[in-house]
Order: structure tokens, then sequence, then C-alpha cells
DNA sequence: CTGAAAGCGCTAACAA
DNA sequence: TTGTTAGCGCTTTCAG
């Protein structure tokens, strides 16, 4: 490509200069709202640029400033995410800032290895970095602005914000405790998620607090997934000893729980309480509703991208790096009850 | 910035091609797996690649080849959009194929005039046309690849996919009508977009084949939101000669009018047959489970993706330019009956 | 206040 | 096969 064969389309500054008789310079000064131009230039500049309908490329003005206004979302990549309660809110958080900030939202689900190009965009949101923190690091190598969510990142100076998902736990464990239950159950989410990891810590050392035995057979660990819910509720409430209360890591998962006790035909709460986690809306349909803990998710998105873009602004090494946890609240519903003596 | 100060942390093409001894163009030759290039330099390249850890600048590609695999799906900014099932459904269908194409997605969500700079994106889905028709003008003009859903584009030579609403209305008034309702209404979504003016079309024209009186009373406009469905629901419900089946153009909305007819002691379906549209899931969980019509949103989607990486592929003068029709579906459920002697 | 020109990192036509 | 070089469209320094 030597030169255009046909004649670009495209209508770029070197146009507008031509029309405004002026230089390219100009140009851009007047585009970039820098002071320094006379005004009868800066009007006929303007005029060029409305008559020719021009608008800078925003490609060459990231790749000559190196700053690009698109934030990337990047989270992992698994079956059913725009389905997932989960996803869909950091979604809605974030998208719903980085319009009102005018930023571009740029998602990309991570395989295993998919390389993510972190070059050319502004800022990256790293969701539960798992397998691919290698891109978190090579963004940080690279100095793009980057911030993590759903995950405390202890070892490495980065900005982050997590949701305490061990105190959310031990409240829950807590709750149950203080409605009298004492064989008090746990099915864990995935635990090669942050989340999922915290909230079993809660939970174990919850009961410990409060001298309650923390039994093996008390403990499933699952992937999230509906299913393995379902075989971890059958497992578990055919136990001898059933346990009189369960904290499930997820509400759709809790709902999953909550039928197959239906099917055994255990009642809620009467017969066992369950607690969920997400505060997810579906929580609230069925014929019980469902005592969940809520998590500020939309909110954490939404203050990852008020930091990112701070950062964007102020440069990587300016910058402070502040890492936090924020709260939950447990939100008390209908399916729990005191334990029946 | 006449050269970077501080050496630059990015290495670039030139690094590599240094490190291999060759010249760049050999490294971009090996980047874009040229064959014309002997075995023994492209070992020495790829090395060279994996000991810099060198990833090429997306920015400088798109620039340089006018190429970019990003799709941008831009769709009209409305409050509680990343709520609305709709814009999830095409939201969810458009994120999975784009991500099994290896495409980056950009979400761009317009006011009525933040002008979105086309310029830097290989291809855009617009949905919904409305107010930023103009936008769809420009990404024409320019060339940029770009394809429609939702709503069907006859006066532009460009490619759409859209909804048979018609189709859709009509057989849900047929339904409704040989379930023995002759006084069938309709609450209509947001006349601007097309989609609900065209089930008010079908509406309209399928009441007239079958030769009901299409009374204006039995019509009301809304905005698609909850609390217009109320206001609708109220004013039709107290209406002296009631209807005794209503079309309702979302689920959500027919939600609220069922529960609108709950609070006047009408039974549903017993008292009033509800018709809704969006098959969304809450539709299932209340007392009485929505009969609705079931759109193929996430297929669109999809096909939008499929369709548009094809012109991106082709180019967009060689790409013929289709425009199609979805089919739609009704799901009976339990909200309908045959009206009462 | 303005313009010339160097660069951003890469691709591709052309010549060797 | 390979290297040279002219762009892609814009920003920014530097010298007026």
């Amino acid at each position: 490509m030597r030169r255009r064969k046909e004649p670009s389309k495209t209508i770029s500054i070197t146009d507008v200069a031509r029309l405004a008789k002026v230089s390219i310079s100009t140009v851009s000064r007047v585009i970039n709202k820098s002071p320094s131009v006379k005004e009868r230039n800066r009007k006929r500049v303007l005029e060029a640029v409305e008559q020719l309908n021009f608008q800078p490329s925003v490609l060459a003005q990231r790749l000559a400033t190196g700053k690009s206004s698109v934030v990337a979302l990047v989270i992992p990549r698994y079956e059913g995410i725009f389905y997932s309660f989960y996803a869909l809110e950091l979604i809605r958080g974030i998208g719903t800032l980085t319009a009102a900030l005018k930023l571009d939202l740029l998602l990309h689900l991570t395989d295993t290895h998919s390389a993510f190009n972190v070059r050319g965009v502004g800022g990256v949101i790293f969701a539960d970095v798992i397998a691919n923190r290698g891109q978190l690091e090579e963004a940080m190598r690279l100095g793009v602005p980057s911030i993590v969510i759903n995950n405390y990142v202890e070892e490495l100076p980065v900005n982050c914000i997590a949701i305490d998902n061990r105190g959310a736990a031990e409240s829950v464990v807590d709750y149950l405790s203080g409605l009298g239950h004492t064989r008090i159950a746990h099915i864990t989410g995935d635990v090669i998620t942050q989340a999922a990891a915290h909230r079993l810590e809660g939970y174990v050392s919850a009961m410990r607090k409060r001298k309650l035995v923390v039994r093996e057979d008390y403990i499933i660990k699952t992937d999230y997934s509906r299913g393995q819910a379902r075989q971890a509720a059958e497992s578990m409430l055919s136990l001898t000893e059933r346990p009189t209360a369960v904290f499930v890591a997820s509400d759709s998962m809790a709902l999953e729980v909550m039928s197959v006790a239906n099917e055994k035909g255990l009642k809620i709460p009467q017969d066992l309480s369950v607690v969920g986690f997400d505060d997810n809306p579906s929580g609230l349909y069925g014929p019980v509703s469902l005592t969940t803990v809520r998590q500020p998710l939309v909110k954490m998105a939404q203050d990852s991208v008020k930091e990112l873009s701070v950062i964007m602004n102020l440069g990587v090494k300016k910058a402070p790096v502040k890492k936090v946890y924020l709260p939950t609240e447990l939100v008390v519903r209908e399916s729990c009850q005191h334990v029946s003596p």
C-alpha cells in the first residue's frame, strides 16, 4: 500500500487544514481546545470541520498520545456467563459508569490462553483474576492502568476492590447460630475463586468462634453450578444426622437446594433453614423467599471505573494504590427459623 | 513529543527486528504469517518475540491496515437499560458470538447527541436505530461494515435483521379470538420503536381481518415502562365495557397489568386473559404463568455478528445486502382462557 | 500564535 | 526472500 489506490473516502486532518487554509497543527490545536489559537483561525477550522463533517480518528490519536478512552473489562469466560447474575451485575455497574464518564467499554472474555492485547486500551478492569493473572502482570508491566475487582490481591501493587466475603460468611453463621442452630452446613462455590474460598474460611472461623463442630461432611465443594448444588444437597440431606441449616454460596444454588429439600419432603424453614448469597431477585419468587447476603456488586463495579479513571488521568505512577473490602448485608427473609427442639 | 523522554517501556517491532537481526518487514511478515520467510529467520524472529515478550500494537496495525477486530454494539441509552431483558438478551447473543469469533465487543450507549466515532472499529451493530440514524448513515458513508438489528430499514441499503412483530401480534389476536374473545385490547410499547409500532399494526390488522371492532379506548400507548403499564391497566380496567383480553407489548408490563387486575379483584385468566411479549423468565414465577410471544432475540443478535463478520471479511462492496424478518412463537401458558359467556 | 517536521508502531508496494 | 521506505492520521516540540 504505497498509497491508497482509490481516493480515500475518509477525510483527515489534512483536508480540514487545506480547506481552512491553516496547518494541520492548528487544526489539531482547535480539536484539542488549545487556547493558543487566534479566534479567526479557530472559527475557520471549526467551519471546515463542520463542512467536511470531520471526525478525528481515535486510532491515530491514541497512537500519537498513547492515551485511550476505552476501558476493557476482562473477565474469565465460562459457560453461561451472560446468564449469570454476577457477571451481569458487573456489566451493569461498569456499563453505566463508563457511559456516564464518556468512556467506551470493551468486553473481553478470557479463555485460559487467549492473549488479550492490553495495548491500545486506556485501562483494564480485571474481574476475578484467576488463570489470567499473567495478563494482569503484563498490563502492569506495560504501565496500562489496571484495577482488579472481586479479588483482593495482596502480592501485587495494584488497586483492588473486593467484597468482604469472610465477614459475610461469618455473619451468616452468627445469624444461624443465634437462631439456635448448631448443625450448620456449607455448600461452597468454586474455591478456585477467592470469593468462594473466603466464604469457606469465614464459615469455618465463625463456627470455631462459636465452638461449633466443623464437620467434613457438612462442607461440600461445588463449581457454583446448579447441577452440583443439587448433588450436594442430595447427599447432605441424606445424612443420618442432617444439618438443620445450610449456608449456600449462591442464591441460584440455594434455590436448587430448596427444591431438593422439597422433593425429600422437608419443609423450609421448619425442617431446614437455608441462606443464600447474592441477593439475586430470583430468590424472591419461590414459595418461600430466600434469606441471603447482599453484596454490593454494582457498587464495586462502579467504584472500579471511578478509580480507574483517576489512574488514567493521574498516571499509573502518581495514583496511590488502594485496596479495599466492601461490606455486605444480611437480608433476612423467610427461609430460616429457630431450630426446632 | 519530539521523542520519548524516558526510554519507552513498550517494546516495538523495531526492538524485535534488532534482536533478531532482520528488518522490521521480516518481523511483520512473521507476525502476519506470510509464507515467504526463510525458516531460519522465522525462527529467530519468533525467538526474539518470545524473549522480549513482544505483542504488536493493535492500534498501529489498525491504523496501517484500516482493519479492526472489534465490533461495536451501538444501542440507544435509556434508564435501566442494563436491567432490561431486551438489552441483556442482545448482549448475550452478541457477546457469546464475538467471543467465539475472537472479536472484541465494544459497547456504546448513544445519547441523543453523543457522536460515536465509528472510525477505528471493524464493524458496527446498530440496535433499534431511532434518533441515531445519523450515525448509521455516517458509518455507511465511511464504508464501515454495519448491520442493524430489531429494525427493518427499507430505505437504506444496509443489512438488517428484525423480528416479525406484525406477524406476532396477529397470531396473538388470532389466538385470543380463537378463544372466543372479541373485546381485545392492546397496551403498546413505545411506538417510536419499530417493534412497538409493528405490534400495533399487527394487532389492528388482525382485528380487522377477524371483523372485530378496533376501539380507541382499547389501545393505550406507553413507553414500555411498568409505571405507564400500570396507569394504562388502571384506566382500561375501569372501562364500563371492560376488555376480556389484553395483549401487552412486553412481559414486564404484562406482569404489571396482572397485578393491577388482581388489585381490582379480577381473576386471571377467568376475568381477564393476558398475553405478554418477550418470553421473559420472570413471567414464569407469578401465581399465574404468563402466555407470551417468544422472539428470537439471542438468535437475532448472533446472526448479526455472523453477518457482520462476513461483511468485514468480504468488504462492504462485495457482500450482498440481506434483510430478514425472524419468526416468533406463541408460548401458551396459564394467563388466558375461553371467554366466559 | 503558527507551521514544519518528527514520531507513535505497523503494513505493504517496490526494488533488489 | 528480504530490506527500504512511504504512508496510516494525529500530537507535540521547536523554532519562528
